[in-house]
RNA sequence: GCCUCGGUAGCUCAGUCGGUAGAGCAGGGGACUGAAAAUCCCCGUGUCGGUGGUUCGAUUCCGCCCCGAGGCA
């Protein structure tokens, strides 16, 4: 099986600069992980790579689509898979960075996922669930797929109408599509940066701040103005998600920087929950153990 | 100085016609297969400001004190 690296963690654990110094210490490409990087123009919100930060280092999947387009984890570990291929026939070990945990499912196992997501079939769910409620969707479901519908939590309407989305357009049911063991695709050298909270929040704070001293509003602004509103997917990034509320008026500048800094804490400590379940995974304090952590990486890599 | 209203969980506040209390947010834990920076689930003991009194029993009623906000002087 070939080898892989990667290295992920919540937002503001520092992947980017540990990333870009172990893919320079390969001789390697970065395969960044992160369902948002993906949207060209939307940089300080995303705290995406700078030129300065990839010291040359080629990043792929960033600035894939545009703001106003549609993407999901089928087209990234599409696209993903291809450089990964191409640097492995080169010889390369692939530097996987991210913190999206079902974007590194997508690439660390073999998986199917269900038909595409269809936007007329989308609207139809969406409007049986304004007329019928919740209730009657999981009902529906569970129905349909009861095995399935054990796994969801009838809250969780998002959840229930994708799997209903998945029984129309591909005709079976989504447990059906999970009884495959999952298989890893690569020998995962995986490392997991994980600064201790408190410090990792303050840099969330910290981060939130620098974004709009280097004019995060003014990106935003832009994306609006070019005609991205806040239905895009894109949109729903945090950083971007809460102007909506501003612009609005509903809230002033001081409880927009705080809310987009909640919920940036909130998502690093999601991210942490989904980044447990690699047992395969070395975790590491990035601030009291980088050196340890670059040398596990390098060392696991040759073996 | 007097009057009024407050002082209950980290924060904002609800409540107890007297039987030692509960929401939201924060925080913690968890789930996760084409929206995932999304979506969803679980977790609430704290001298109920202090101190005396009434009472079998006070956070709840009464007195005094302290702190905060407002009003009258």
């Amino acid at each position: 099986m070939n080898k892989i690296v990667i290295i992920a963690g919540p937002t503001a654990s520092g992947k980017t600069a540990l990333g870009v110094e172990i893919a320079k210490i390969l001789n390697s490409e970065i395969i960044s992980c992160d369902s948002m990087q993906i949207y060209k123009r939307m940089n300080i919100g995303t705290a995406k790579v700078t030129q300065a930060e990839a010291q040359g280092v080629i990043h792929r999947m960033i600035d894939v689509v545009e703001p106003s387009e549609q993407f999901s984890v089928g087209e990234y570990a599409k696209v993903a898979e291809g450089y990964i291929s191409d640097l492995i026939a080169n010889g390369k070990i692939p530097v996987v960075v991210g913190g999206t945990g079902l974007y590194l499912d997508a690439i660390l196992y073999n998986m199917s996922f269900g038909g595409e997501c269809d936007e007329k079939l989308r609207k139809q769910l969406f409007e049986e669930l304004d007329s019928y409620g919740k209730e009657y969707m999981y009902e529906k479901l569970k129905k349909l797929d009861p095995q399935d519908a054990e796994k969801i939590h009838p809250n969780n309407t998002k959840r229930v109408l994708r799997a209903l989305e998945i029984y129309y357009t591909t005709g079976d049911v989504k447990s059906q599509l999970l009884t495959k063991e999952r298989q890893l695709k690569y020998e995962p050298c995986m490392a997991v940066l994980n600064p201790d909270r408190e410090l990792l929040y303050e840099r969330i704070n910290f981060r939130v701040d620098k974004m709009f001293d280097e004019g995060l509003q003014n990106e935003v602004e832009k994306l609006i103005s070019e005609g991205v509103n806040f239905d895009c997917q894109s949109m729903q990034a945090i950083g971007y998600k809460e102007f909506k509320s501003y612009i609005d008026k509903e809230i002033d500048h001081n409880t927009l920087i705080e809310k987009i800094k909640q919920d940036s804490r909130n998502y690093a400590k999601r991210q942490i929950t989904w980044l447990k379940k690699y047992n395969f995974a070395k975790w590491f304090n990035p601030i009291t153990q980088k050196q340890d952590c670059i040398d596990y990486i390098i060392k696991a890599v040759k073996e």
